[in-house]
Formats: C-alpha cells, sequence, structure tokens
DNA sequence: AACTTTCGCTGAACCGTATCAGCGACATGA
DNA sequence: TCATGTCGCTGATACGGTTCAGCGAAAGTT
C-alpha cells in the first residue's frame, strides 16, 4: 500500500511519465482529452505530488521560512507573531506553500538557520521580521542570494524588499490627539532600543512632541515585558513631575502601566491617559479599556507573504506600503487634569 | 556558483559517491582515516545535505507538522501556543528537524492538511493539540499511519501516544484550597464544551467540589475569549446569590473577569477569589496579580517532540505523563468573607 | 504533390542522496 | 595452504518527479 506514483497513473493511463507530468501540470503537450482522463485516474488512486522529488528536480521546495528570534516566554505573551503568522498563513495556504518557523535566541542563531534552510533546499525564500538597525542579517541573506521580504521600514533593509507601515503618521496621530487634550508632558515607554522601528519611533516622537507643543517628553527603553513596562511606569509616575500620559510600544506594557497606575491610586484616565500599541483582544479586556493604535497584523503578514511569493516566482521585487495604522481611542484616554 | 554536492566531495577527494555518504552520515565503510579527509573536505566547501534528495531516497522528511484550529484572532491572545511551539523547536533544533506549522478553520481543513503533508512525503509525523471528544483526526491519523503524538488526555487518543498532565490532580489543588479558605460557592468559567480536556476538568469539577463541602458550583462554557469570559463573569456576579471565588480555564478570561469584578465594585479578594489556568506573563502585570494554575508549557512542548521523534525513529510508543501542573497562590484569592 | 509546421506523445536524462551487491586486498583460523 | 571473513571501497541502481530532444501523424501551405 504504497504511495501511488506518477509511474502508477501512466501505466494505468497507458501513457508515459512525462505526458502525465504534462497532464498533471497543466503544462502544454498533451490533448485536453488526454489531460482529462489522467486527472481522473490521478483523482481516484488518490495522487500527491512528493515534494521532495519536485523540489529535486530543480523546482521549488514549495515552503518559505520564518525565523522568531525572542525568549519563548516574551514570545507567548506577544499576540503579534500569532496573528502575523496566521496572516502569512492565510495567504500561503492559497498558494499550497508550507511555512516553516523557527524559534531561536540569538541573531547568529537566526542566521545559521536561513544558512541551513537555504543550503539544504529547504525553502524558496524567508520573511524577516524585528528589524535591526545595521541588522547583520540583511547581508547574509543578500549574500546567500535567498529570495526575502522584510517587514520594516525600508530605509534599513538593503536591495531587500520592505513591507512597512508608515508608524510616523500614526504617531503623530496619538500626539496631536494627546496634545488637543491638553497634555503637555507625555512619556512613552518604548521596546527595545536595537530595534530599528524603535528607533524611528524614537525620533519621531521627540520631532513631533516639539511641533505639538509636548514640552516634556520622556522615553524610557524596555524589552516588552510587563514587568518592565510596570517598572518604567513606577518610575515614570513617581518622579516629581510626572506625565499626563503614557503611550506604550505594546499592549501587555499598557495594561502592566495601568495596573500600576491603579496600585499608585492614581485613576485612568482622568489622572492619566494611557494609549496602547498594536491593540490586541487585551486592551478591550481590562477596565478602563485601552485607547491604542490598531492595524490589521493579519494583513501585514499577508502582505509580507504575498510580496515574497511574487519575488520567488517572478523575480519582482518593489517595497510596498501595508495597511496603515490607525488610534483606536477608548477609556483610558481624557483631557489632563487641569 | 551552485551548491556543492557529494558528487564534488568525491571527486576532490578521489573516491565515488557512495564512499562518500557513507563517511558523512556516520556510516561503516570507510576508514576512520577517509573519513575525516571527507568530512574536512565536506567543511571546506560548505557542504550542505539536500533535504529533498534525501527525502527522496526513502529516509526523512526532517520535519514534524502542527496544525493549530483556531481562528487567528483567538491564537494570538493565547500565549499557551507560541510557549508550545518553542517548547516543541527547542527538542527538534537540537536534532536539526523542522516545523512545518499551519493554522486552519476547521478540523476538515485540519485532516486534510494531514492527508497533503503526509501524501507529499513532507513530514515525519505530527503533533496535534486541543484534542476534541471523538475526535474525528484519531480515526484519520491512524489509518494514513503517520507517526503523531497528541497532548491531551490519553482516554481519546486511540493508539496513538499521548503527551499529557494530570489535570485532575491540580484541579483538586486548586478546589481544596479554596474550600479551605472557606469558599462554598465556586464557579468555573470554562472553555470550549468540546474540547476533552474540558469535560475532563468538568466531570472532575462537580466531583472533587461535592466532596470537599462546595454546596454550589456552576459552571459556564466560552470559546476562550476575554470578552465571554467577561460576559460570563458579569452573569455570575449579577445572579442572586454569587459565589466567592472563581475558576477560570486560561489567563485572558482570568483577567477580563478581574475587571469585570473591579467594574462592579467588587474587591478582588476579599471579596471574590479569582483563579486562572496556564498561568502567563499577563497573570502577574495586573493588580492584584493572579492565583493560578502553571505548568511548565514549553517542557510539554518539548516532551511531545521528543516522544514524537522517538516514535519515528523506533517506532517505540507509549503514552507519557509530562511536567505536573501545580497552583501559584498569589494576590487574587483570599478566605471567603464572612 | 511536396514541404513545413504543429500536435501529442515517448524515451531518456537528470536532480542529489542512500544503499546494496560485489570486488580485491588482507587477516584469520583450521 | 586453503577456505573464510572482514575491511574499504566501487559502481550501479533506486527514489519520483521535471524537462528536453525527437518522432510519427495530421494539418496547413505553396
Amino acid at each position: 500500500m504504497k504511495r501511488p506514483t506518477i509511474a502508477d497513473i501512466a501505466k494505468r493511463a497507458g501513457v508515459s511519465k512525462g505526458a502525465v507530468s504534462y497532464a498533471l501540470n497543466g503544462q502544454p503537450g498533451v490533448s485536453e482529452e488526454t489531460r482529462a482522463r489522467i486527472q481522473a485516474i490521478a483523482q481516484e488512486i488518490g495522487w500527491r505530488p512528493n515534494v521532495a522529488a519536485r523540489s529535486l528536480s530543480g523546482a521549488r521546495a514549495d515552503a518559505i521560512g520564518l525565523v522568531l528570534c525572542r525568549p519563548a516566554r516574551f514570545l507567548g505573551v506577544e499576540p503579534f507573531f500569532m496573528e502575523l503568522i496566521s496572516g502569512i498563513e492565510g495567504e500561503l495556504a492559497a498558494n499550497s506553500c508550507a511555512l516553516m518557523l523557527q524559534v531561536v535566541p540569538s541573531h547568529e542563531a537566526e542566521i545559521a538557520v536561513y544558512r541551513r534552510w537555504w543550503g539544504e533546499g529547504r525553502v524558496d525564500g524567508a520573511i524577516l521580521v524585528d528589524l535591526h538597525a545595521d541588522d547583520p542579517r540583511i547581508p547574509v541573506v543578500e549574500q546567500l542570494g535567498m529570495p526575502a521580504v522584510v517587514t520594516g521600514h525600508p530605509s534599513g533593509t538593503g536591495s531587500l524588499p520592505a513591507v512597512w507601515s508608515d508608524e510616523v503618521v500614526v504617531l503623530r496621530e496619538v500626539i496631536e490627539y494627546l496634545a488637543a487634550l491638553g497634555h503637555r508632558h507625555i512619556a512613552r515607554v518604548a521596546g527595545l532600543p536595537a530595534l530599528l522601528h524603535t528607533r524611528i519611533r524614537d525620533e519621531a516622537f521627540a520631532e513631533i512632541c516639539a511641533e505639538s507643543g509636548v514640552t516634556e517628553h520622556p522615553v524610557v527603553h524596555t524589552d516588552y515585558t510587563g514587568e518592565q513596562g510596570a517598572r518604567a511606569t513606577r518610575r515614570l509616575l513617581s518622579s516629581r513631575a510626572r506625565p499626563s500620559a503614557i503611550v506604550y510600544d505594546n499592549d501587555i506594557m499598557a495594561v502592566a502601566g495601568l495596573s500600576v497606575a491603579q496600585e499608585m491610586r492614581l485613576d485612568v484616565p482622568t489622572e492619566l491617559s494611557i494609549v496602547g500599541w498594536d491593540d490586541s483582544p487585551l486592551s478591550q479586556v481590562v477596565r478602563p479599556s485601552l485607547t491604542a493604535v490598531t492595524r490589521d497584523i493579519p494583513a501585514c503578514g499577508a502582505h509580507a507573504a504575498q510580496t515574497l511569493l511574487r519575488l520567488i516566482g517572478s523575480g519582482e521585487t518593489g517595497s510596498l506600503e501595508g495597511p496603515a495604522a490607525r488610534l483606536l481611542p477608548r477609556g483610558s484616554t481624557a483631557p489632563a487634569g487641569m
């Protein structure tokens, strides 16, 4: 009860293997009549193409790779990645392409994975996330010649196409919204300083605050964990002149900050306004529900996957702007106390 | 600048391809001297085995599959899966085995994925999660002959080995702890009723409550979302005789429940005790921090992966009990109000 | 009618590895 | 001394597809 092969089909159809291959791949070279007959037989005996054989013949691996480089504990609590993955998958499944996933502890390990995957012919390309400033992965991937798209600002992606959404625009929306509510002292609890998008937000934050009459705009960097988010919040709220609003770089830190505020008997939103980033169901579960920057993460993933598939298929490249983020006001923001 | 193959190595070493294959796979058939020479050459020219060719030769695909069957939105917020995945990966990486991931909307789609993966020779086996009562995947996987391990109670896994942790023991720990604190009315906000482990917990909950003198023990089923967790909590707390403690089936619902309680001006823990399940960083971020059932999810994943690899390698089967869960008391539980 | 083109198909080569039968050289045992 | 292994290696083949050159027949062109 072995798996049927095209040879079996060829025998039953009374044609050669080559004809079967043409018929099943929609290639010219067989009559429509024969094609239909062959397809019917393939269907009947439950034939599936063997990916190994197919990719050995110089074709594709029909898989793309995704490497996540964050500690397990942090990954779990960050809904971003799961949503991204499911978005990627939606696009891949439509093209019967598989996703290879690996979680690694460091950039070196990540690079080693790309080397291995590409060397072994396991993947046709990869999606790179969490772009760093002067990211060491970029030159390696370029040199390998492996098709790849980067989710992140195109300024740091070298020759690789990027799929990104403009963070500056939405950050401006956030600051101007808070400024309009009368906030003049806005703090930012940021993520990892090594990440490129953190830097971009950092710069834009300072600039936009200055423009909007927000005189105080301190930034604290963290590792995205709730723990560090809580600690940063505690420090900010303990300082002599405490901010009247805090913008967080992810949801879990915003929730942690909310708890710290409540612990310190500060009412949210009347005494402190809170804005989260990358809105997840979490934001709506806490009281008050969190005002947050939201964007369609699965759509970003789908977008990246689509771009990669096009790159693999036709070599066609080019950075594309993905779905835009926008501010979703909820209960955690209010006019600044007088 | 093609990828080097064993033929290239053979040429440079002045031996046959066969000898190279033996040398690089640790097989007998070459002298240690020749082996070392061949390995050095392989190293030098950067040779990597081509998985396609390797698996075509009847060997392995060197990949295992994992299919997640939950809507994208729910997946993201549930830290469980990411932690499980990173645990699986840790074990796989050590055996240079890859993980194929797919997210699907239904069991039928999931089964189709197994059929395809196995038919195409893409995977050597799979890990099944979210076991249902009378799970339709079990007979299909058995019939396919695909090695698989199931994370869940062995009562429903047919001939497939299971990796599970005893939920009844820890549930007893929870109930007896709450009973000891004087709680006589404990509600449970459960997950999807179709899941086998929900049923097991349901049954055990009723039984243990009865034994422990907990006279009232209502159960509400949900879909694991914070939204439904909040709604269930609201309903429970609005009833005439409200529970003095609620046990939730996951973290996000526990957090949602906590918010609802605060919204209803019920103090946690003095007026309501809350226990979460599958402790994530989330539990420690809210105030009060949540008493929760905790277990080492990455370890469970690693365990499952290890069992699967052994099953693939030697056909050796057998269910194994994984790391045990235990109760971690924090700030959200207290003696029942008089 | 002779020539060219197109169609539908065949047969063989090829991708990179694993594996098996066999072969000479040498060691071992009776 | 001869039969018997064992060692280290070779050469061939298999795996399941893709792809290419080529071939006979039919159709079209002049």
